[in-house]
DNA sequence: GCAAAAGTGTTGTCCTTACACCCATGC
DNA sequence: GCATGGGTGTAAGGACAACACTTTTGC
């Protein structure tokens, strides 16, 4: 077989245009949250669609999606992880575009863009129903994404405040499973674990007891090694 | 905001080529195997590459993915599963090329193809250190995406004859995991998990006592619900 | 009879689950 | 003082890890 130039063979392959689309979650009054924002598309006029762009030339997608973040939230500093790309050819109504979808944490609180200007707004994800594009079908992949994530990996603490009671915990992995959760074996868990820093205060304002704040220890957690055998299915 | 016409935006996309790698595992002499092609670029003469090929037009990825495993293999029933895209600027010599990493998995003993005409060949896993593009990176990932997906779904039969037994299956997960198990501890995993087939046959041809051969209960296995709660990290 | 792998049980430890009461605070 | 959620312990059952000997077959 003879040897071919890079260059030349790339030349004759098919070119078609690659976006990212960001599912953002956040989490509110109890409700695992995404941000939407409305379509600016005919076909979809009035539907709420992903926050999207395309994917540059010379761009990694990861790159790509930390800028449509950066352009949307003004944040930079976001979890942010690859979920899966999606191609069905009609999929967009313009033609052929693949899209590689993302997941992101952030906390709500911390992002303080003015929503009702440019028509982003945060959903309860348990009451959306139809979106434009193929992009329910993709909230649900993240959606599920995240119920697995977020059991395996500290992912949930980039939703919360900085400081958090084992409370605002509890209620935030019962809203992203969608169950509900024993407390005293929630609270066990989590100290056995011993990854939760008690910070030595307590919730301000709340018209109850106030709980102890903690933080995690992203420290020790990544300094432990992981233990992942286990056959189960 | 003024609405506008998908045809019109989508065209103005930058655009570019994608293609699908596909990660061809194998199971073989108690070894965890992947089937490479050469290379046929100048800039990689000699070296070893993922089967894979552009994504057409008007064509899924995953359509495109079963299209090579269908032209390398001849088989079209073969399990495939998209791991992730991988997107640098310059992984490929000759231009801007993103590519999606597909893992697949096959029986090698059903498997006919003369590898010897046409460069493609069954390598061992652990032995191979250096591949063309950045397809080292895409087995690594794909082998560890195998070590975890084994442990919670049963796709390690399709590595497997359709009888085999319990000895030839705790050496296929020795040998994707690359860690030794207890004998009679993995032999009760399965047996409590009920899920194999006892087909009261022997095996055959053993230069030593024969073991009984199982097949797996994808039947049972597809009725049962899925228990994955379990926060652990 | 010897080599090689098949097949099998028990025990201790740990993790998970289920479950109920008193406490601290705000109003 | 009452409503609300904070905070705690125990007992039973199930899963997992460690461990050794007998059996069957081919040669």
């Amino acid at each position: 077989m003879p040897l071919k130039n890079g260059a030349a063979l790339v030349a004759e392959y098919p070119k078609m245009p690659v976006t990212v689309d960001c599912v953002i979650f956040g989490f509110d009054d109890n409700e695992l949250k995404v941000l939407l924002i409305r379509s600016d598309l005919e076909k979809y006029q009035g539907m709420w669609s992903l926050l999207g762009d395309v994917v540059n030339d010379t761009e990694e997608i990861d790159a790509a999606a930390y800028r449509v973040l950066d352009q949307r939230t003004g944040m930079t500093d976001i979890y942010l992880d690859q979920v899966k790309a999606f191609s069905h050819p009609k999929r967009h109504p313009g033609g052929r575009v693949i899209t590689v979808a993302y997941c992101s944490l952030l906390n709500i609180k911390h992002h303080s863009l003015q929503i009702t200007e440019n028509e982003l707004h945060w959903h309860n994800v348990s009451s959306i129903t139809e979106m434009a594009f193929d992009h329910k079908e993709i909230l649900d992949t993240c959606h599920e994404w995240l119920q697995k994530m977020i059991q395996e990996h500290p992912l949930g603490f980039n939703l919360l405040p900085d400081k958090f009671s084992l409370r605002e915990l509890q209620n935030l992995y019962e809203a992203i499973l969608g169950i509900q959760l024993d407390r005293r074996n929630f609270r066990k868990k989590f100290a056995t674990m011993d990854l939760l820093i008690d910070l030595d205060e307590m919730e301000q304002d709340v018209p109850h007891r106030p709980g102890k704040l903690y933080k995690f220890n992203f420290e020790k957690y990544n300094k432990s090694p992981r233990k992942w055998i286990g056959i189960d299915f």
